[in-house]
DNA sequence: GTTAATGCAAAGATTTTGCAGTGAG
DNA sequence: CTCACTGCAAAATCTTTGCATTAAC
């Protein structure tokens, strides 16, 4: 299934006449190995040295850009102070983070209680919202254990 | 009304022992003069340098934190790979930004239509919410005008 | 073979820090 | 007079870019 996956990406690759670099394989690799966290360009680089030690830095972070490009990776701000990546969605206008002050970890929550405010938004402001970014800051499970 | 609300931080300055320089003078006048916008660090030293040439960037950026430590200003981030600071609200949970993807203007809208969702946050993902953070991307008035 | 992709090192951009000198209280 | 504050320059961080070399197609 997840091959399943990284076949279908590497076919979107060539499709755009994109080569299918084995630095590019292995970023996707990692990616298709941690789907459930959100890796910055430096968490990318660390995992990829192991298996691939000469990779560069600068071949992580233009990987990154142009799966960004392409859609297949969404690029996030959680406001560290570096992007983050994670699998796109189809209902990415639904998904939302909640990120833990203590321990940095990003989960998910899924809502589409916005749909109806950016009617709002038009009407009151005359503002044509495209897309929205909603975060929740707090304490994830764990933390709120060892924090008390 | 706005030299009132310049000399009730300035007496929180002096409350809190910490010195009321020129410096921090002139920022804070900057900032009472375009309480409309979100400045960055380097708006502010370009807005300040006019009035006071020899200020130094770095003044500036620990003026600000300063600032937001108080409570007084509140710092922002709108992806736009610098950080933006406007005076901190009382109802800053019901605050948020619609960020105009062609100009980059930042507007505000007020609404507490999330309250009710973080007791589902809770319930749902035991994720305890202390704050969040929803920003709009669109097209403000002038700009759809402009691009159809 | 062509041309895009890579690695490296250098450059950019924003923000922070060390330190000697200055000035607000 | 003292100690917090300042300006400057250097450093820290994350990210991008230029360029000669490499390798996918």
């Amino acid at each position: 299934m997840a091959d399943e996956q990284y076949e279908i990406i590497c076919d979107r690759l060539r499709d755009n006449s994109y080569k299918l670099t084995p630095q590019r394989q292995t970023i996707l690799r990692t990616f298709l190995d941690n789907a459930d966290r959100h890796l910055s360009a430096e968490d990318v680089y660390s995992l990829v040295k192991h298996e691939y030690p000469d990779m560069g830095l600068a071949t992580v972070y233009r990987t990154l850009d142009l799966l960004a490009e392409l859609g297949i990776l969404q690029k996030n701000d959680f406001g560290d102070g570096r992007s983050r990546y994670e699998f796109a969605r189809k209902d990415l206008h639904h998904h939302h983070h909640l990120i833990c002050l203590n321990c940095g970890e990003v989960s998910e929550f899924d809502d589409d209680l916005l749909e109806s405010l950016e009617a709002v938004i038009l009407k009151r402001n005359h503002f044509k919202v495209v897309d929205h970014n909603l975060k929740f800051l707090g304490y994830c499970r764990k933390c709120q254990s060892t924090l008390e």
